[in-house]
Parts: C-alpha cells; sequence; structure tokens
RNA sequence: GGGCUUAUAGCUCAGGUGGUUAGAGCGCAUCCCUGAUAAGGAUGAGGUCGCAGGUUCGAGUCCUGCUAAGCCCA
C-alpha cells in the first residue's frame, strides 16, 4: 500500500533524496512551465555578488524570494525566476586591491587598467559555485542557468539606453559633489570605508571676526563682526559666505571695545563675563549683509561674501553663523548651490593650497590650522580659540585624515521629479508597512540629486563623451550608435564595453568636428541594479513585448538596509524612465542576530555557517524557523538549537502523525473506495481544516508567512495531539471514515506547507500519492487547496469541550487519582448556554478523556454552586464611569448567591452603593460565573466547572486494577520485543485478592487488550522466568509471564472477534467497558 | 546630531479599536499517561510588560520625556 516508513532516517537525508527526485524530474521547470498562458506573477531577484560566501542572512531573504513565487505558481500564476548577479562596484575592486597588495588608486594604475578590470571580472564569480550549491540545497527555485550579470554586453547597452533616456529629458547634468576624499591616495571613499577610519583627535577650533560692511542698515553700529565659528581653519580661504538660521534670535553685543553679533542662546556659552546686549533680531534681518571676508586670495563675484539663510545651522556649538566653503562641505556646496555661490578650490585634489592662496601655497592642508590662526591673530580677527577632541575619519589604507572635497560629478536631476516619485511610492505595498511613510517616505521628502559619477575602474562607463574642442557634449545609448559615430571602426563582435578599452574610443563632434573624448568615470552600481527590470532583457533592444509583460514586479524581496540602496533604485528609474512604480509589493527583512543578539560580522567571528545547521536540521528545519520565528522585519536571534526547536515541533510533529498514518493504514484493510461516514470528530477535523485553509491562504496573499506559518503549525498540533489521539482505537480498528478524513488532512496539509518546506511536502506526498495516482506527479505540481465550508458551531464547541478536557485534566491532577483508575463522574458547567451544549455535545469524548464514567451537566442554577459575580467592564465602563469603582466595592460586599439567583430570576437586579445609589443592571451588564462546589476536585476556567467525584466504588477499583494490569502486560510485551500483531499465552500467578478478583472479573477484556490466546491465572508456568509486579496500593501485586503463541494455533477464541479481518490490532473488539459509561446527566 | 524600528517569563515570541486573574512554546522542577513512545498531558517556580511622568473609573495597549539596542542618514 503505503511505503513503510523508515525508522532512523533524518531530515538533511531524506532531503537529498528529494533534491535527486527534483533534478531527474525536472520539477522546477515543470512547475513554471505548466502555467504558461495564464497570468504571469513577476518576481524581480536583487541580485547578490558571488565575491563573498553565501551567509545565513541570504538564506532568510532567499526563503521569502521562494515562498512566494512557489505559493503563487500554486495558485495558478505563471512565475518565471530568472537569477541574477550583481558585477560591478567598489567592493569588488577593493577584494582584488587586497589580492594584489594594493593600496590607493595608483597602485592600480601603475599595474594597468586592463588587467585590473580582468581580475575584477574572474573575482565577481569566485564563489559562484558555492552560491549554486547554497541555492540548490535550500530548495531556492531560479533559473541559474539564465541568471542576469550586471557586466554583460546586454545588460550595459540598456544600461546606457536608459541613461540616454534621462540625457533626453535633461536629467543629467555635470556638477560638484562633495566626498569623502583621502587627498594622498586621490581617491573618494565609500561611506562603507570612511566607516572604518574613524579616529580621536585634537582639532583646534576657532571663533573668527568677520567685519560688517554696513551694519548701520539694521540698526547695529559701525564696526560691528559677525562671531563666526569653524573647526576647519584651513578651510578660511575658502569662504564664500556665512550662514545663519532665519527663526533663530540673534543678538549684537557689546563686548570690551567691540561690538559683535551672534546667536542670543550661545552668548553665555561663548563670553566668560556678561556682556551687554545692544539689540535683538530674527537671523532673517540678517539674510544679504555683507562682510569683509577674511581672504580674498580669488577675484569673487559680488555675489559672495555675504550673510545667507540655511536650514542646517544650529544653536548647539559654536555661535549660531556658520562660515561657508563649498568646497569642503556636503551642507556648505547645498547651501552655495541653493544661493548661487562660487565653488573656491582653494585646495587642490593632491591636498595641497593652491599658488594663488599667498602665504599657505604648496601647503599639505591639514598642516595650515596653525598657520592660518597665527595670521589671523596677527591680524585681529582671532576672537579665541580653543581645542577640542572629536572623532574624525581617516583613510583606512594609508591612515591620514580625509578631506570632504568637492568633485566634479555627473547627477541625476531626480528632485525635478520628486512629486512625482512621492506620489507613486504611494502606490508600493510595503511590508513592514511603515517604511511607506517612515523611512522611505522621509527619504523622498528630503531627496536630492542623484551623484552617478565613480572615478573608478569597475563599472558601467558613463557613456557621456565631450568634445576637447568645443566642449559639446554627447550621450550613447546603445553600441550601434558608438560603431556609427566613432573615428575608428568598432568590432562589436568582440567589443567589451568597460574601461579601458572604452576610454580609447574616440567620436567626432558634431558641432566642430573636432575630437570627443569619454568623462572618465563609471557610474553608481545602484543605478545597475535599479535598471534590472529591463536591463535583465536587454530591453529595449530585444525583448520589448516580455518587457511589458513583466514589469512592474509584482513582489521582490530584501534587507531592511536595501531601502536607501536598491528599494529606491528601482523606484527611481521606474518613475523617470517608465513614470510607473516598480514592484507592486516588497518585504523588507530584518537581520539575522547570532545567539547573543549581536549582529554577525566577519570581524566579529560570530556569523554562523548555514551549511553546518543545514547538515545539523536541514534545510526545510532552517526555512521553517525563519518562517515562523518571527515576522520578517524583526531582526532575530539565531542558533542551530533555536531551528531544531521549531523543527521538533512542526516538522517533527507532521512527521509523527504521518508515521502514525502509514503504520495503521498498512496493516489495515481499509476501504478508501466508498464514502464512509464521518463522526462528529471527523468532521470538526475537517472544519478546522478549512479554517487553516482560509487562513494560509489570506496571510500569504497579504506577504504574511509567519501569520501563515503559525496558524499551520496550530493546526498539525491539534490534528495530532487532539484527533489523532482521541480517535487512535478507530485506526487500529482500521475504520475507513477515519483513514479518509486523516488522509485528506495528511494530503491538503502537505500541499499547504509545500511552499514552505518543500523537501519534507515532497517526502510525505510522494507517499501519499500511492493511493491516488490521479494526483500531479509532484506536490509542486498541484493546484493550492481550495477551502471549503467550516462548521462555526462544530469549532466552537470543541473549543469549549478541549477547555473542560484541560480543566478536569487539572482537577485530576488535584485529586492525586491516577488517570487509570475510572471515576463515577464528572460534574460540569458553563457560563451559558451555548458552553453548556457544546460540553453536551463532546460529552462522550471528554469523559473518555478524563476516564470518568459519567458526565453530569449543571444546570444554571444549581443550589449547591458557588458564584462569582463581576461586572462587565465594556458595557458598564462606558455607562458608570466613575461610579465603577463604587460598584465594585459593592459586589464584593454582597452574597454573590443571592444575587444570581435574582439575577437568573428576575433577569436583573438592583444594587446599593455606599452612598445610597440604587443601581439597575441587567444580566449582561454582569458576569455570572459558577465556582468550584465544595467536596469536589474541582477546576474552573472562564466560567467552565468540572469537578470530579473521588468516590470509588469496588468495581470502579477493580476496573482500575484490571487497567494496571493490562498496562503491566503491555509493558512486557514491548520488552520482550513481540510484533504488535503477535499472539501471546499469558501467565498470571501468586495474586493478592484484590488483583486476583479483578482479573477476573475483566479476564476477556485483558485477554483482547493484549491479544492473549490463553489467560491463566495462579499457575506457575514451568519454562518462564516469572516477573513481579508491585501496584502502588498496599500489598496489592502478582507475578506474570508471557510466551509468544505459535502462529496458525488455536487463536481468535479469545482476541479476534469472528469476522474481523483487520491483522492483529490491539483491542479488536472495540471501547473497553471502562469507556463505554453511561449517559449524560443534568 | 536627525529619522525610523524594537524593548513583555531564563530563551524565542503572542497579546484588533484601552477592560476583568498578561499568555504560548522551549528550558528547569515535580508528577501523570503509555503500542504514535527519542511522543503526549498536568502542576509549580519564574513578570515592577525598558524607566519616569500624564490622560482615564481603568494603561502592556493612548500621550510626553528619558534609557538601551538596531538600521538608515549626517
Amino acid at each position: 500500500m503505503f511505503d513503510a516508513v523508515q525508522s532512523g532516517l533524518t531530515f538533511p537525508a531524506l532531503e537529498e533524496k528529494v533534491l535527486e527526485f527534483w533534478r531527474q524530474q525536472g520539477t522546477f521547470a515543470k512547475s513554471v512551465r505548466r502555467n504558461e498562458g495564464k497570468p504571469t506573477y513577476v518576481f524581480y531577484e536583487g541580485p547578490p555578488t558571488a565575491n563573498g560566501k553565501p551567509g545565513v542572512h541570504h538564506v532568510q531573504a532567499r526563503a521569502y524570494k521562494d515562498l512566494f513565487p512557489r505559493y503563487k505558481t500554486m495558485r495558478g500564476f505563471h512565475v518565471p525566476r530568472k537569477a541574477g548577479w550583481d558585477c560591478h562596484g567598489l567592493p569588488v575592486e577593493i577584494e582584488v586591491e587586497k589580492k594584489l597588495g594594493f593600496s590607493g588608486k595608483k597602485a592600480i594604475e601603475d599595474y594597468g587598467v586592463g588587467p585590473f578590470n580582468e581580475q575584477c571580472r574572474e573575482s565577481v564569480m569566485e564563489y559562484e559555485g558555492l552560491w549554486e550549491k547554497m541555492t540548490e540545497r535550500i530548495g531556492y527555485w531560479t533559473d541559474l542557468d539564465h541568471a542576469y550579470m550586471t557586466m554583460s554586453n546586454d545588460f550595459v547597452e540598456s544600461v546606457w539606453w536608459s541613461l540616454k533616456e534621462l540625457w533626453n529629458k535633461e536629467l543629467l547634468y555635470l556638477g560638484y559633489k562633495v566626498v569623502p576624499y583621502c587627498a594622498k591616495d586621490g581617491t573618494p571613499l565609500s561611506s562603507h570605508e570612511v566607516g572604518l577610519g574613524y579616529k580621536d583627535v585634537r582639532d583646534p577650533s576657532i571663533f573668527v571676526r568677520f567685519p560688517l560692511k554696513t551694519p548701520e542698515a539694521f540698526g547695529v553700529p559701525a564696526g560691528a563682526s559677525l562671531l563666526v565659528w569653524t573647526t576647519t581653519p584651513w578651510t578660511l580661504p575658502g569662504n564664500v559666505a556665512a550662514a545663519v538660521k532665519a527663526d533663530l534670535d540673534y543678538v549684537a553685543v557689546r563686548h570690551e571695545d567691540e561690538v559683535l553679533v551672534l546667536a542670543e542662546s550661545l552668548v553665555a556659552k561663548v563670553f566668560d563675563k556678561p556682556v551687554e546686549i545692544l539689540s535683538k533680531f530674527p537671523g532673517s534681518t540678517l539674510q544679504d549683509q555683507p562682510y569683509l571676508a577674511p581672504y580674498d586670495f580669488f577675484n569673487v563675484a559680488e555675489c559672495a561674501h555675504r550673510i545667507v539663510i540655511a536650514d542646517f545651522v544650529t544653536a548647539e556649538d559654536g555661535t549660531g553663523i556658520v562660515h561657508i566653503a563649498p568646497a569642503f562641505g556636503a551642507d556648505d556646496l547645498q547651501a552655495g548651490r541653493q544661493h548661487g555661490l562660487p565653488v573656491l578650490h582653494s585646495v587642490d585634489s593632491t591636498g595641497h593650497f593652491v599658488p594663488e592662496v599667498g602665504f599657505l601655497a604648496g601647503q599639505w592642508f591639514k598642516d595650515a590650522d596653525p598657520l592660518v590662526i597665527r595670521e589671523l591673530k596677527e591680524r585681529k580677527l582671532l576672537f579665541k580659540r580653543k581645542d577640542y577632541e572629536h572623532s574624525y575619519p581617516h583613510c583606512w589604507r594609508c591612515r591620514n585624515p580625509l578631506m570632504y572635497y568637492a568633485t566634479d560629478s555627473w547627477f541625476i536631476a531626480n528632485t525635478k521629479l520628486k512629486e512625482r516619485l512621492i506620489e507613486k511610492n504611494q502606490e508600493i505595498d510595503w511590508h513592514p508597512a511603515h517604511i511607506k511613510n517612515g523611512r522611505y517616505g522621509d527619504w523622498l521628502n528630503n531627496l536630492v540629486d542623484w551623484a552617478l559619477s565613480r572615478t573608478r575602474y569597475w563599472g558601467t562607463p558613463l557613456p557621456i563623451w565631450i568634445c576637447q574642442a568645443c566642449d559639446h557634449k554627447e550621450c550613447i545609448g546603445g553600441y550601434a550608435e558608438l560603431a556609427a559615430k566613432a573615428t575608428k571602426p568598432i568590432d562589436l563582435a568582440g567589443f567589451d564595453p568597460h574601461r579601458p578599452g572604452i576610454d580609447e574610443v574616440e567620436l567626432e563632434c558634431e558641432k566642430c568636428r573636432g575630437s570627443m573624448r569619454r568623462v572618465p568615470d563609471v557610474i553608481d552600481c545602484w543605478y545597475d541594479s535599479g535598471s534590472m527590470p529591463f536591463a535583465q532583457l536587454h530591453y529595449p533592444f530585444e525583448n520589448q513585448e516580455l518587457f511589458q509583460q513583466s514589469f512592474p514586479g509584482d513582489f521582490i524581496c530584501e534587507g531592511l538596509d536595501q531601502t536607501r540602496g536598491w528599494f529606491n533604485s528601482l523606484h527611481q528609474l521606474g518613475v523617470m524612465l517608465f513614470d510607473s512604480i516598480a514592484y507592486k509589493s516588497v518585504i523588507c527583512h530584518g537581520l539575522v542576530l547570532d545567539g547573543n543578539g549581536e549582529k554577525m560580522s566577519k570581524s566579529r567571528g560570530n556569523v554562523v555557517n548555514p551549511w553546518e545547521v543545514i547538515a545539523e536540521q536541514g534545510a526545510d528545519a532552517l526555512r521553517w524557523y525563519l518562517f515562523a520565528s518571527a515576522p520578517p522585519e524583526v531582526s532575530r536571534r539565531f542558533s542551530s538549537d533555536l531551528v531544531g526547536e521549531a523543527s521538533r515541533r512542526y516538522l517533527g510533529t507532521l512527521w509523527n502523525t504521518y508515521s502514525f498514518f502509514v503504520l495503521n493504514a498498512n496493516s489495515n484493510q481499509v476501504d478508501w473506495a466508498s464514502p464512509a461516514q464521518p463522526t462528529e470528530m471527523d468532521r470538526w477535523v475537517l472544519s478546522a481544516l478549512n479554517r487553516v485553509v482560509a487562513c494560509v491562504t489570506t496571510a500569504l496573499d497579504d506577504y504574511d508567512p509567519t501569520g501563515a506559518a503559525r496558524a499551520l503549525q496550530e493546526f498539525v498540533d491539534e490534528l495530532s495531539n487532539w484527533y489523532v489521539r482521541r480517535n487512535r482505537r478507530r485506526f487500529w480498528q482500521g475504520e475507513a471514515a477515519a483513514f479518509q478524513t486523516l488522509y485528506r488532512c495528511l494530503l491538503t496539509v502537505v500541499q499547504l506547507t509545500a511552499p514552505f518546506t518543500p523537501f519534507l511536502a515532497e517526502e510525505l506526498y510522494q507517499n501519499l500519492r500511492k493511493l491516488r495516482k490521479d494526483l500531479p506527479e509532484s506536490v509542486h505540481l498541484c493546484d493550492w487547496p481550495q477551502a471549503g465550508e467550516q462548521d462555526e458551531k462544530l469549532l466552537y464547541a470543541m473549543n469549549v469541550a478541549l477547555r473542560a478536557v484541560s480543566a478536569g485534566r487539572s482537577a485530576r491532577t488535584a485529586s492525586a487519582i491516577r488517570t487509570r483508575q475510572p471515576l463515577a463522574y464528572a460534574l460540569m458547567g458553563g457560563r451559558n448556554d451555548q458552553d453548556r451544549a457544546a460540553l453536551q455535545h463532546f460529552a462522550a469524548e471528554i469523559q473518555d478523556e478524563l476516564n470518568v464514567k459519567e458526565i453530569r451537566l449543571l444546570g444554571p442554577r444549581e443550589s449547591f454552586l458557588d458564584y462569582q459575580i463581576r461586572p462587565n467592564l465594556p458595557l458598564l465602563g462606558k455607562k458608570l464611569g466613575k461610579q465603577l469603582p463604587a460598584l465594585k466595592s459593592a459586589l464584593a460586599a454582597a452574597n454573590p448567591k443571592e444575587l444570581a439567583e435574582q439575577a437568573h430570576e428576575q433577569g436583573s437586579l438592583k444594587l446599593t452603593l455606599a452612598d445610597g445609589t440604587v443601581l439597575e443592571l441587567s444580566a449582561e451588564e454582569l458576569l455570572i460565573e459558577a465556582r468550584s462546589p465544595a467536596g469536589y476536585s474541582a477546576q474552573e476556567d472562564q466560567g467552565l466547572v468540572v469537578a470530579l467525584s473521588t468516590e470509588l466504588t469496588p468495581e470502579l477499583i477493580d476496573e482500575g486494577t484490571a487497567r494496571d494490569t493490562i498496562r503491566h502486560i503491555q509493558e512486557l510485551r514491548k520488552t520482550q520485543q513481540l510484533e504488535v500483531t503477535d499472539r501471546i499465552h499469558v501467565y498470571l500467578w501468586q495474586l493478592s485478592a484484590g488483583v486476583e478478583r479483578a482479573v477476573t472479573t475483566h479476564r476477556d477484556r485483558i485477554s483482547q487488550e493484549v491479544l492473549a490466546v490463553s489467560l491463566e491465572i495462579g499457575e506457575v508456568p514451568p519454562d518462564l522466568a516469572g516477573q513481579q509486579v508491585q501496584l502502588g496500593k498496599d500489598g496489592e501485586g502478582f507475578h506474570m509471564a508471557l510466551k509468544k503463541a505459535q502462529a496458525g494455533g488455536s487463536q481468535g477464541e479469545a482476541a479476534a472477534p469472528p469476522g474481523n479481518s483487520c491483522r492483529g490490532v490491539p483491542g479488536g473488539g472495540g471501547s473497553p467497558p471502562w469507556n463505554s459509561g453511561g449517559g449524560v446527566g443534568g
């Protein structure tokens, strides 16, 4: 029938087997192909760089990236999945530099850009093999054979096309960008590199006088000066303006014999002694006031050396007046751009002062501070000087302090489309939702133009050529266009668009026939990744129709840190090129932390190797943990133990249930064909199944993998620990309805779990499919299950029953009477009619589970019950407000039993408060709950009362003893390693009086339960070793022995009832007498 | 320095619109059950719900401030 479930098989080994099956069957390709022609669900792969080894955090992203496409495939969508690799960028260059032992651009240029870029090209895919292995092993289905690569000619050409589109829309321009710059190495540093080199240093901070030219204009005495603060004295020769904040208050003060202007709130900090305040005005008053520049080495147009308004000015340090040198600060440059100020490069790109700066010419910028200070002091412009310690970035290679420096850069004027970008962002379905108007919304609101240039080597070359003669500029949008305009022929067959080859290509200027050369920059590699929706298809040179169908994408998923990275570049390019969003839904996942909650990083050495976890727990376990443990956006701690825990709970339970099913299905002749009459339990579990189908579907549609996983987990737990456990006897007896029900549950769960744990799902499915050859050859080729009807009343009733059982077990424990000992009856009461009906409905299940012979349902007015009465706060809170505390104390003082009776009889009751107020309350406004009656072992849960009668009769004691005996014989069967189906001869002797009575009375039952063909009482077997059994009670006990009966012997009379065809299933005769309890009282 | 996020049991996490005794799993201790058995169940210990104020009859939940951690930006 079904393949026997192997014992001792581990999940990792099973997964390897499934992988082989998928490989042989080509299951992934089939799953994509089967929905061709149906609506497409578009997934975009955010390309990783394969020049590092994949870690657990990569597995995390890939788990989600796999889940939703698998789900959508089962929902009938066509889901092509193209892999991709990010190839360009500084990280690649740095890796190669490390390998070659280089530091700085000069070493690269000496080595040769050509050979260097060749090294980069190879390095990019250094660990491709490892990535592919990992991708396959974790079951991430993606088409690696047709992966896009951002360095391929086709990809680069599409990027060029898009740049030309922007060029034609006049969105590309040349400007300055302030970058952290190492003057020694002659290179800008990435923010990552800057972060590597912070050091605490001591720098001068100086207060300088900028004499005002016309202070009378705003009522300040002639001769007054601005008091300006700076921590970089060397930038003062580049000064072009002073900035103030418009809504900050400024004052003119008299200090000794001079008048100084500064922010009011900083007066006390700047001056040691009290000063006289002459006048006060907002910063806006100072706008455009001219001042005498500290230096006039440059011939600056009229626009400079005046006061400007800037938002970034604060009143926290200094004087509230900021010196502006646009060449040496991002804020400065921004202010300069806003107010049309010139950029003075008083220091050149090697870090030395230019010849124009007289006394400083040729000085290294950082050595100039003391010289400037001395010079200012001589000219009496220095007001005061302090030293201060701060953390300042240094070059991680050469240890020299960095210079913030304005360099030439090409920009994308995306701020022109700012409103549209913000508008379109509203269409994106962000997960978590707060990113939309939080982190990403803020970013868009504070948008600045995108600096595209990178003065590096390994990247997409910027396709802009400039005429050496007339400065005419041209942007090239494709290779054919390039070949047509190049002065020398280009062989497009062997063409490489990368540096340095492309640098050699010259064009003829269409304006002056002069020679045009390419600007040497490469572009920001974020632009590459943002281009992937069209560039992966070589659009518009090919695949025009395909692109129309696959843009925008339905779903993308990357780390939260990509908000301003890939998520942003995609959105920017989508809006700028196509006036569209680029993706509809996005999951931003959090970080994977180590077991101590620390970020995993190479330098800390706490990176968990995913291979170890996979070898130990398996890929499904790892995937399941990632899905179930926390929502994607939450950073979670990670350890192999946590994965193991999640795996035991879900995978283990599901496996157990499946294995139980197969074991029993194989040892029975189950009638699978004819529809069997379901029991109430069957109907319940099928309702619960429908509920979980609906729940998982809704959660996945809402991109909530954790909600889906947890619902699934809860159902599997209920299925195993309630449905299967309650129905074990039905399975032993081969009852068709039970098998058909469990089969349906397992098959459906296997389909539901297929996108989450694809390996286990496949393994179970292949075996379950043996019954139904009409099913597809793989679970991943199945349709997603449809949710059928749910019987809400039944679901509610079972919930009540489960709570009653739980309370009953609790009462059992408290009674100190073992569960094997049957009890005469249990009293049960509910809060309302609905709960009481539920208890009645499942009385048989409850009494069997608790091993009581009868359940007596308590009516609402049982006189011996205690009651507790509490206000129904959601109702009364609104009605009474401040009177609530008085009501509570009145209720506490009253006799709850009398009040309950009054409420039951009249439907309402009157209550007198301490202040004499009489309140009339309806029954709904109070929670009247029965409490445990005295004299019983009772437990109560939210108004549900379960009280066990603890009085034992001799008959009950005998039944208990008989069950004890059975239990010990079964134990002996196990220790003698008999098969479940083996028949036995049983010998009992030296029985105590109680045992003898019990065994004699229940002799047939005992025989049936233990599959005894004979049960000898009082006879010592001649050649068998006996075992003594001591029952817990005083002196009760017996000796026992058993031996296996010969097959084909005189079996049957005691064990299997005539006509029962099942092959040796314990308890073939149905329920034992202690489970056939009486009816339901009440 | 700014923005966003997070903070609940030893660990991992739940706790719509404020409401009654703050829950689950794991771990620990004790016990029960036992042919799904390397499972299952019960009980217990373990919480000032990060801290401090405020609003309210009532705050884990709403408001303000602070602290810590993380991410992004400067």
